[in-house]
RNA sequence: CGGGGUGUGGCGCAGUCCGGUAGCGCACCUGCUUUGGGAGCAGGGUGUCGGAGGUUCAAAUCCUCUCACCCCGACCA
């Protein structure tokens, strides 16, 4: 554990993440460029994230499967868009065995198409539908700029793969998936998240259209932090995935695809962090509670670790803890190291507290103190958690909200973008040429199209439809966009 | 791939201008004293100075080449 100070966020953003990132031990570079180890800090967090997440896929009908690692190069081939979109970052193994394979093989970026080509064979009737599979799985992309955690070579997620009879069964399964998101995101992780549709410009290669959530980082830029795709029949054509319906005519089937990753790492740290290190929601905590004993004397120790031992029957299948009894090192250097790492809740036990049958309790975010009674911990304990839970929420919500205005004007746009730093509502006119100027004029994009009256899902805290002049060409527009620098 | 920066013990750095054979802090190991916000004292171990070549009696230091990583931009979950 290093002892030497993280670097301020206001000094600099970019290096305070990846001293968070490798003083907590999260993770670690790899010899490999753009690849990371993930340590078992870091882990602890994503097997916590897997878990809940895990249990929401299935809850909503979902099985888990495995497909392979390695794709024929053919398949990628055969969805135009698609292939167009991820050949240029696909690892390709060419030999094998000491000997040049015939055909080579790919590293999946993504795995549409090995689990589309099973799933030509496996759906033949309606009566087979739908088709609900997730998997959790390692991808791999060739990328030019990597970050820990944010965009790595090799990287961790799920992804869902469905397939349907009708467009509306598909369509729905796609909104339903990005509200289990928008869910796990804000309830579970404290994030507060924008949902809506991509532009063209920004939805999935080969998808007919794509829809996110977007969260607002603490400098200020946009984080995509899950994806939901509708991919109609596009791969269904390209894969021959098709079934007989009830008049025993042939149909191709209606797909979907969505997928969260390791990336949610990197979300939960530039959300709720601050410069004394991580600080995690205590429902993504993977300890909730870190109990530090206080003594000088063996007599004193041995008594207060049997207090402890009697206070920790009340937290036990309650909360998740852990009882820091190192001898070697001092109180304080326990608080700042449990700090670093994140843990939402802190106990002082000591001897004046088992003189008074009590304890102190420590919030991670504000650094609070609280004494507390001991007959009271259990109560007190998940009182806090659900107190910081919905704190950590509020306090993003806040943050993003006094980050994001309404902007009418390209040159007040110009002016937010280079010298500000967060969203815009601002009108376009729908066309790809004029997101594509605005772009390249700003290094803002349209993270989201907020969702219309007409669609199925709704996009809280969004402008409603309105009549406006696009920011780049001038054009009419019926609604504004969010516009974003994003990572 | 362009622009900027950094490579010296496990970590953070000084030393480089002006060549003389490597040092500081933290961590680590041992012992004693300590323990309610990053303990103190004493003793101890730790380096092919990113790599290769060159200049020189002598290179961390000068020259040439090279590699790696970080930051900013172009590609993306």
């Amino acid at each position: 554990m290093s002892q030497d100070a993280i670097t301020p966020r206001e000094k600099d953003f970019s290096q305070w993440y990846l001293d968070i990132v490798t003083k907590a031990e999260l993770a670690d570079y790899s010899p490999v460029r753009g690849c990371m180890v993930i340590r078992p800090n870091g882990y602890a967090i994503w097997e916590r994230l897997q878990r809940t997440l895990d249990g929401m896929i299935k809850a909503s009908g979902h099985r888990n499967a495995y497909f392979p690692l390695f794709i024929p190069e053919s398949f990628i081939r055969k969805e135009a868009e698609h292939v167009e979109g991820f050949a240029p970052e696909c690892a390709v193994v060419t030999h094998g065995g000491g000997k040049q394979l015939e055909e080579p093989l790919m590293v999946r970026p993504t795995s549409e198409t090995i689990m589309y080509h099973m799933y030509a064979k496996w759906i033949q009737s309606y009566r087979d539908l739908p088709l609900l599979i997730n998997q959790w799985a390692n991808v791999v992309r060739w990328e030019m700029r990597t970050r820990l955690f944010l965009r790595t070579t090799e990287f961790l997620w799920q992804e869902g793969h469905t397939a349907h009879a009708t467009a509306e069964e598909a369509e729905e399964e796609t909104c339903q998936i990005l509200e289990m998101y928008r869910r796990f995101a804000e309830e579970e992780m404290a994030v507060p998240v924008f949902m809506g549709r991509k532009s063209e410009n920004e939805k999935f290669a080969g998808a007919l259209h794509t829809y996110s959530i977007e969260a607002m980082m603490q400098d200020g830029k946009a984080l995509q932090a899950g994806t939901s795709h509708n991919l109609g029949q596009n791969f269904a054509r390209a894969f021959e995935v098709k079934y007989q319906d009830e008049n025993q005519a042939w149909q191709y089937c209606w797909q979907t695809s969505w997928g969260v990753s390791t990336r949610l790492i990197g979300a939960l740290i530039m959300a709720h962090s601050d410069d004394r290190g991580l600080v995690l929601p205590p429902r993504m905590a993977p300890t909730q509670l870190v109990i530090v004993p206080i003594w000088s004397s063996d007599e004193q120790k041995s008594a207060v670790l049997s207090y402890v031992d009697a206070l920790r029957g009340q937290l036990e299948g309650q909360v998740d803890y852990h009882i820091d009894d190192r001898d070697q090192l001092r109180p304080g250097w326990k608080y700042a190291e449990w700090e670093l790492r994140g843990i939402p809740l802190r106990l002082e036990v000591g001897p004046r507290d088992l003189e008074k049958r009590g304890a102190v309790l420590v919030r991670r975010d504000t650094r609070e103190k609280q004494t507390i009674a001991a007959e009271q911990l259990a109560k007190a304990v998940a009182a806090s958690l659900t107190t910081l839970q919905r704190d950590l929420f509020a306090r993003a919500r806040d943050f993003r909200d006094a980050h994001t205005r309404s902007i009418d004007t390209y040159e007040e746009f110009r002016r937010y973008m280079r010298e500000a730093s967060g969203f815009a509502w601002a009108h376009w006119c729908g066309r790809p040429e004029c997101e594509t100027r605005v772009a390249q004029e700003t290094k803002a994009t349209i993270r989201t199209v907020p969702f219309r009256p007409s669609d199925r899902l709704t996009t809280p805290d969004a402008p409603g439809p309105e009549e406006g002049h696009c920011l780049a060409c001038a054009a009419t527009s019926s609604q504004r966009v969010l516009w974003g620098k994003s990572y």
